[in-house]
DNA sequence: AAGATATATTATCATTTGATAATATAATGG
DNA sequence: CCATTATATTATCAAATGATAATATATCTT
């Protein structure tokens, strides 16, 4: 029988508690419609600005997201397209009747 | 915009927490060959008694697993496919190449 | 009934995680 | 340059998590 490497399912594990907190995860399914300043998460999540900021910083930090500056303001987006698609194999399992509006082909070509 | 119902990213991240962690995740990967005893799971992922029990505690009191007593052992499974799917989506990304070969006929069907 | 084996439960403690509040930095408009 | 706005960083503290060790329970064998 195959058994799972133990370093992959170190690295797997890794990836998932990233993404298992709830703030984080609401950032995300936000940020499969495209990149949005930190302001505008804020706004769509309801979290504080120096909690947002912190669970940002350490989602950049492990490869999730990355941003860019543009004037005052600094935009996330989805780094790393294996993420966009746990969340969504998340939606398929936890709002299945919600997958076919949030990933609009715009959004799928922006991100 | 669809905005994701709040509920809903609730009862993801918490699904998602329940997986990822080192131990659990270890546990949903063998389980996905079929069902194992206790026994078979310490040997597998090389855990302690206490501390796999307890987290199979943990997975069967969140639905993910169910257990059934044959004699003096306890045999566990999957209890929701959809973890089943998380699962192999997690694979997906971090062992493609391994994919092919953990999910046997065999093991479908006795899932 | 008395070990022996398999598994579960409990108590305890250290570590990690996360939220808040306060402060810092950087860009913009006047 | 100064004030304002947007974001990041740091310190601090409470709560959650997880590992270990010890003990309990249930089943089997003899």
């Amino acid at each position: 029988m195959q058994s799972i490497p133990k370093e992959k399912i170190s690295m797997a594990s890794e990836g998932l508690r990233a993404i298992s907190h709830e703030l984080r995860l609401s950032v995300l399914c936000h940020l499969l419609n495209g990149s949005m300043c930190v302001a505008e998460l804020i706004e769509a999540t309801g979290a504080s600005q120096s909690n947002l900021s912190q669970h940002l910083a350490k989602m950049r930090l492990m490869g999730i997201l990355n941003n860019e500056k543009r004037g005052q303001q600094v935009y996330y987006r989805i780094a790393n397209p294996a993420f966009a698609e746990l969340v969504e194999a998340l939606q398929k399992i936890y709002c299945p009747e919600m997958c076919n509006f949030v990933l609009t082909e715009d959004a799928l070509e922006e991100r």
